[in-house]
DNA sequence: TATGAATGAGGGTTCATTCAT
DNA sequence: CATGAATGAACCCTCATTCAT
């Protein structure tokens, strides 16, 4: 078995309990079953392993966005919208750990480049889509459509369990399909 | 000046800076220009001094949400968006830290109960208003509502220069003043 | 008792004797049967404690250098002798350390201003005496002069019990009160 | 390039550079472009590299020293002297390493044998030469001739650039070339 | 010869907290 | 109300060395 996913796999599942700060190599090592002269024999850092995380995680992002596509806009708004639902409910633990690493400004500090590129990433790709809806508002529209998912994301984590994901979802759905 | 404000507030601005954890007593002890013992003579711990800091947010959230009014429904929401974005843009500090601290796991463990209250707080009096709306519907209308603000807070965070905050404004204010 | 002076005094002893780099912090405060904490209470590092120890035995270096004489140049460098040859006996440990942290590229980087002026203090004082016995050659005979104490020290620190020291010195007496 | 030899050079002047204390078997590995499995393979420990490139050194001394001669007592201390400042300008990497090595106990410890056998060798053959000029004295001028020799190399090393090592040289023969 | 994954003890340093004054 | 010496556990990281391939 590859030992050096296996660290990265524990670790991501220990920051995003924990939160990065407060999970210690210690931590990762007795987790992983594994030395820490091996940890630090496959990565620099502590940071270099949550850098290691995110490059991934970023990877797998574009490679799903980038499915360009002939739908209609609206189409194409309904698809994003149903990836990032099931990406909710599929990965919390990413979510969890995202938001905690944006919010924490020294790991934010260090993965400046990677965030900055996935919000383009994603900002790209929906303005394209509202350029073809209203040019002029395209822009503020983008973003808004961004804090909306955005918003339900942070909620959705912060209570979790009582929260009507799916209500949300059609309330969503219903508001875009009919542009 | 009295020392335990002025302890509080220096503790305020470093951890929104550094983010809790990445401040140490030493630092507020320094930054403040007091003793370690005349910190630990005001505050029993370091996480005290974040439950007071919060506790003070909270009570100003109450104070501003109180004032119960006469207006219609629509008003109402507008009222709260035009408080929430100009909290936005005169207190960036409490809103970093607030978000480093809900997405830490350590702090938001000790936070709990604050947290939950704030969010009810808010939940509660927005419900009411949406109610007042859609009776059926205004557990998801407030649901998203509150989303699209945390949404918006989020983005500027992100952001911050470049976040067209007044576009996104008249965006929302369009789209709850017709209701 | 004062426990800075305490942590001081055990560092010296035991960097002289194990080199500053193979004494850890830990043998430090167990042998001074103090806890890590307060060393880097009073110390911004394991290198600031080399720093203090070299700055006072500058300082102590100073202090018997000032002695200005009326003597005759040739009294004033038997003086010089004497008192070398006597700090070569007294202070074994003190001589070791310096000789160690010198020759030790990473320790001679931080100590480089100190060394320096402990260097230039010494030329100084050599340089003005043989500038009244021979102009010309005065830079050559101080650095000569200079050589031989340190060759001296070397040689008595690698060999050290049957180092003939005193032989030495009477060589050397007679060698510089004909001047 | 022979592997071994290479990893010896490679060693040599890291350790001179950085002090030997200081240089990590994987700095010497990256350095040579070698795997770690390679180094141990043709050494037992780290130490033990150490010791072959002491070794070696003093096998050139050796080889240098043993030109036994029938010149005058006052010509072979010429030579000796030659030999000394050409090996002084040619070779500082080799001298920093030794001085280095000597001053620290650690290194010392192990060296022990290597380094009394240099030692009795230099005395040996500067003895033999002093027997046949002052047969009582020449334990004392042996001594004092070594120390300025070593006084010199110290001296030398610590200011360097600046060292008038001509001039002293000349001092040094003039001194010498008399007797 | 040659590689590099794997170990684990130990390195320097930080930190919240306590307590005598 | 105010100081700062003192503690000790925990932190991230380094390192010489081993061993299967």
């Amino acid at each position: 078995m590859n030992k050096k996913e296996l660290i990265l796999r524990t670790a991501t599942s220990l920051f995003s309990e924990n939160g990065f700060e407060n999970t210690s190599m210690n931590q990762i090592c007795n987790a992983a079953n594994v030395s820490k002269g091996l940890v630090y024999h496959h990565f620099d850092s502590k940071n270099e392993i949550l850098v290691e995380i995110f490059r991934n995680t970023t990877e797998q992002m574009k490679n799903i966005s980038s499915l360009s596509s002939n739908e209609s806009p609206s189409d194409q708004l309904l698809t994003i919208i149903e990836n990032f639902f099931s990406q909710l409910e599929k990965d919390v633990v990413t979510l969890r750990l995202n938001l905690n690493v944006m919010f924490q400004p020294s790991t934010r500090e260090f993965l400046k480049a990677q965030i900055e590129e996935r919000s383009s990433l994603l900002y790209g790709s929906v303005k394209k889509i509202f350029d073809q809806i209203d040019q002029e508002k395209s822009n503020a529209l983008s973003f808004m459509f961004i804090a909306e998912l955005d918003g339900i994301a942070l909620s959705f984590l912060s209570i979790f369990e009582d929260y009507p994901l799916l209500e949300i979802k059609d309330q969503l759905v219903s508001k875009y399909q009919s542009l």
